[in-house]
RNA sequence: GGUGAGGUGCCUGAGAGGCCGAAAGGAACAGUUUGCUAAACUGUCGUACGGGUAACUGUACCGCGGGUUCGAAUCCCGCCCUCACCGCCA
């Protein structure tokens, strides 16, 4: 959510701002702004007619101490008129806070002056891109063929068992889920995020602190008879860890990491995107997250990308970086890379990571904040990235490496797997 | 699921209608002292939204929402949450 304060200083800067986005701004902001003054001007007379009110409750004790009956209930009186002006103003300034915040909350993060233009992911600009796009034997097939040919996920038990988009890891597929996991997390930890393992249901104010809530429900499970939600990324209980604290400057960056499974119920998508492992309900993934001083995010993405990019080099995986266009970015951040593998056998990038500054887009909703050298609370900026969503991963490891013997193992993750090759 | 206790600031914890935005201690921060560490002493030490160039100032907030009252952290009602014990259970 954007500050109040931010959109009263830089209007202009902000509807600008938004139309990179593609998001026409000018309307809602003009409105925020009219029930931001009137909000004003409504607290105002309420804060001075309340103060009245203490003044007189005070008088009205101190008369009845010094035994002044009479007097005292003569500025009772006065009281009632009092009372009920300020709870018509109660009432309107609660309506107007309440009017405010359901615009405020509609409009996406500001892209950082970083963001290029566009509207589809063709726009989106390539940054990086390294590694050897391998030519693939004769007869070389899809991961959802080699799933089957060697046994090491069952898409069809998935469905018995739950349906379309949870799969069942077997053999040498469950143990190679299980060997991407722990690389990841020890990567992590050596990096210096610390690691933890949060729940993977989460309440309503979690939801609504990063920003899945109100607006994206329908994008997760939701178990009702507990009223909770289940997680569509770590970014969620992690972030939240952080929801309504002060931090000290001096523990900046705060950097954690974690494995959980994901869910997502990915409503209205079909197609060959969704086929085998590219689109899941039910997946698995490490997360990293940092909350950083706001004059060092910028570096603190580069930093994260960066480390991403690391695991996706040593897993020998050929990838790029894109940075994303206006169009393209996510609702709450202000700067965006997307990591893709390239996938031999579907001959397609495959978006494995994504790694995002929201600036304080999120820590407004959190309420988390640091105090400055200066003294004043100032909100904290959050940035988040996967390293790495473990299915498109194991999709183009699958691709990439098959050979007529097997599927080869990179060096990396032999001593995870403890076996070299899937036959 | 049953029963009981409780939610107060960064933490512990007092406060039981007005003198309470809230004692005391701890933590933290700044300073003095100090060869270093430690200790001691002094000071600072909630948040949000307003008004003001500023010093400063108004209001709200003691889990949440309502009520009683001139006046509520304190009394009443509803809700939420946490803890303990019992039952069930990985």
């Amino acid at each position: 959510m954007l500050q109040i304060s931010k959109i009263r200083e830089n209007k202009e800067f902000i509807i600008e701002r938004l139309a990179v986005k593609n998001f026409d701004g000018k309307k809602t902001i003009d409105e925020i702004l009219e029930i931001d003054s009137k909000r004003r001007k409504t607290q105002n007379e309420l804060d001075a007619l309340l103060n009245e009110s203490n003044v007189i409750a005070k008088q009205v004790g101190e008369l009845f101490k010094a035994g002044k009956q009479f007097e005292a209930n003569e500025l009772k009186a006065k009281t009632v008129l009092l009372k009920e002006h300020s709870k018509k103003l109660e009432e309107e300034l609660c309506l107007l806070e309440n009017d405010q915040h359901t615009l405020l909350v509609q409009l996406p993060n500001t892209p950082s002056v970083l963001v290029p233009k566009g509207k589809t992911p063709a726009d989106n600009e390539t940054v990086h891109e390294e590694g050897e796009i391998k030519k693939l034997y004769e007869g070389a097939i899809p991961h959802w063929e080699l799933t089957s040919k060697y046994d090491i996920i069952d898409f069809e038990m998935g469905v018995k068992l739950t349906g379309a988009g949870f799969p069942v890891y077997k053999n040498k597929g469950a143990k190679l889920q299980r060997a991407l996991i722990n690389y990841f997390l020890d990567k992590a930890s050596a990096a210096g995020y610390i690691e933890v393992q949060p729940p993977i249901l989460v309440n309503e104010a979690s939801g609504y602190g990063t920003g899945q809530l109100p607006d994206k429900e329908g994008q997760m499970y939701y178990v009702g008879i507990d009223n909770l939600y289940l997680i569509p990324t770590a970014e969620v209980p992690i972030t939240n860890m952080y929801r309504d604290v002060i931090v000290k400057e001096a523990d900046f960056p705060i950097k954690n990491c974690g494995y959980t499974p994901c869910f997502r119920r990915e409503a209205g998508s079909y197609g060959k995107d969704v086929r085998g492992l590219n689109r899941l309900h039910q997946f698995d993934k490490v997360e990293i997250v940092q909350i950083q001083h706001p004059d060092k995010s910028y570096e603190t993405l580069e930093n994260m990308r960066e480390f991403v990019a690391s695991i996706l080099r040593e897993l020998e995986l050929p990838f790029r970086i894109l940075k994303l266009c206006g169009g393209d970015m996510s609702f709450g951040s202000a700067l965006t890379y997307d990591m893709e593998t390239y996938s031999a056998a579907q001959e397609k990038w495959l978006e494995v990571s994504s790694v995002s500054n929201f600036e304080t887009f999120q820590s407004n909703r959190l309420k988390l904040r640091f105090k400055g050298k200066d003294g004043k609370t100032q909100l904290a900026h959050t940035l988040n990235g996967s390293a790495l969503a473990l299915p498109r991963i194991v999709a183009t490891l699958l691709e990439n490496n098959q050979t007529p013997e097997g599927i080869v193992i990179p060096k990396v993750l032999v001593p995870y797997t403890k076996f070299e090759i899937i036959n």
